[in-house]
DNA sequence: TTGTAGGCGTTATCAC
DNA sequence: GTGATAACGCCTACAA
């Protein structure tokens, strides 16, 4: 076993001070042509590597960002991860992930945990428990603390923060749109409880292109789900009564699961009932009949956090320029497939 | 804003000395009862939090540990992180998660990156690169260095390390002799290239299935499929030509995708072709018909991996015990659902 | 009961 | 050219 070298083993070992050796390796003009070579000689043969941890310790930057999101074995999650990891991976910074499991205390416990000093700034989507109980104070502290935060996809307008989100309203609005022009007359909405901020919104876009196409708003067309869904007999019973002609849901899986409903009782899809979903995931590519969907761009999505949040985090250093927030608005895309007629 | 309080704050502020502080919020006895109080009620007053970072570099541990993993948008991989993390936070531990993209020098460079004092420990699943070149020079100076790793799914026998993995080539003997029990004659196999030795092992246990039952290996029944699969044509001559009655597919992906095709030739599932997949996700529960799958138990394998690596890390502290390595199998279970006959 | 000093590994400033 | 010193924030053995 061979533990890692540090610069005072080298010194040591070639008797010359440590600041020689530290000089040295950085090669610096200081330092004479043949120390240099010996130092370097021996720290490649030795395979010598600074220890980041004091590195950190010394410059008060980690290279390290937090990412804390609900939940990572869901695709959209995922797909933004990815997009963070990519773009940060390259600028040299790490991730720390957390997942706050949708817990209002797991999401104050990790984000406490990292913000003692092990990240530089952290990228969160608040947990459902978070965005019902409307309490940010821990979001607050980190901000207050000047350390750098941007919000994704589920976020609030009580932190003052660099956000990105997609155009969740325009989206729902955009789809519901094209039932309706492909002549669906009964357009049924599946979705969360309210207090998650994406299903508002999408909600509130079915709502306004009802509306202006003159469609009423029929309660019985809106279908409210638990998060988990583990109870398919509200949903089924649904299908029977509200005899809807098309369905926007706010999510896959939702869909997938209307769709097997749908599929059960006889309906073809899409020529008596048409399916919409938001997040264009690995189910919606692989359903049978594969779903349209919308596309969140998730990936993207990540990598404009992690630009954002690296580059407030590379600013804060050089001075205190008056703080600007942005929130950068994504658009999402329709990707169409099987479950929807033609669209124009 | 507030910034980061830290014990040199707070002697000087209350006019002690650091360690006086430092002894205090410890509750040390040494410490007189109003001094303690004093400290304890500014640090309180001031949110004081030690620095993590401090603390690393004291201790030598960072309370990190590192996962290298080849895809992070990939049921599997994201379900073992899931236990994992789930672990090692209920532990006091950090995850840092580096995806390698399959590549081999981005898991040289995230692992190196992360071996410099940033974690204590590794948990990793080899990408297919590195499967591929069979080069683990990285690994053994990881291990050299005595930094702990633990390997899952895709292993080494190059390596001596802690390992995770399941018994893949018995789930697939299991899978393949049900389906002979069934009356299945001409049983396909859907694989990748070789070098993944998880797919290796499968193909393993396809071969001795056969055997074991006096059925002659037809080459013409197996699909080697590039990681990506990306041409759908090379299926669909398979089906073609190769008319099974049952195919075993690697993946979730392949037998979704091998299925389609059999479903648009025609073919009827359960009744004409069977399918068994490998990887119980969220594909084979939604996939219409649902789909009969190997469930690999990523979760616990996670856990498991988290806590063999966080005992060997804890264990270093104490003392220097005679290394012991071991390999951890977990029993994979087959999830019976549409896409097979009922077994009896 | 409190304080001093040294060290974890590195870098930067300044003196020789 | 090279080296001593201090500092990042914390801990702890030892001194007072």
């Amino acid at each position: 076993m061979k533990p890692k070298i540090t610069l005072k083993h080298i010194a040591r070992e070639l008797d010359v001070s440590i600041s020689t050796v530290s000089k040295a390796l950085k090669n610096s003009e200081e330092i004479g042509r043949d120390t240099k070579e010996k130092v370097q000689a021996f720290a490649k043969l030795y395979n010598y590597k600074p220890n980041n941890i004091a590195i950190s310790l010394k410059n008060k930057r980690t290279k390290n960002i937090g990412v804390i999101i609900p939940d990572i074995v869901h695709h959209f999650f995922t797909t933004v991860f990815r997009g963070i990891e990519k773009y940060a991976n390259a600028q040299g910074y790490n991730v720390i992930v957390c997942v706050s499991d949708e817990a209002f205390d797991k999401e104050v416990i990790n984000m406490e945990m990292l913000a003692n000093g092990s990240i530089d700034g952290f990228i969160m989507a608040l947990s459902g428990e978070t965005q019902q109980k409307n309490d940010f104070n821990h979001l607050k502290e980190i901000t207050e603390q000047g350390i750098p935060l941007v919000l994704f996809d589920r976020v609030t307008d009580e932190i003052q923060c660099d956000k990105v989100i997609i155009n969740d309203m325009e989206a729902a609005f955009l789809a519901v749109k094209k039932l309706i022009e492909a002549g669906r007359k009964r357009i049924a909405l599946v979705t969360t409880e309210d207090f998650l901020n994406v299903s508002a919104k999408r909600a509130e876009g079915y709502y306004m292109a009802l509306k202006e196409n003159g469609i009423a708003i029929d309660h019985g067309l809106i279908l409210k789900l638990p998060y988990q869904m583990q109870d398919e007999i509200m949903s089924e019973k649904f299908f029977d009564f509200a005899k809807p002609d098309a369905v926007l849901c706010v999510n896959e899986i939702f869909a997938i699961k209307c769709m097997r409903i749908a599929q059960k009782k006889g309906y073809r899809i899409p020529e008596d009932i048409a399916f919409i979903g938001f997040t264009d995931g690995i189910l919606s590519k692989y359903a049978n009949p594969t779903l349209t969907s919308v596309d969140q761009h998730g990936e993207e999505m990540g990598k404009i956090a992690a630009q954002m949040l690296i580059e407030k985090i590379e600013r804060d250093d050089d001075q205190e320029v008056e703080e600007v927030f942005e929130t950068k608005i994504i658009s999402a895309t329709m990707v169409e497939r099987d479950s929807t007629p033609k669209f124009s």
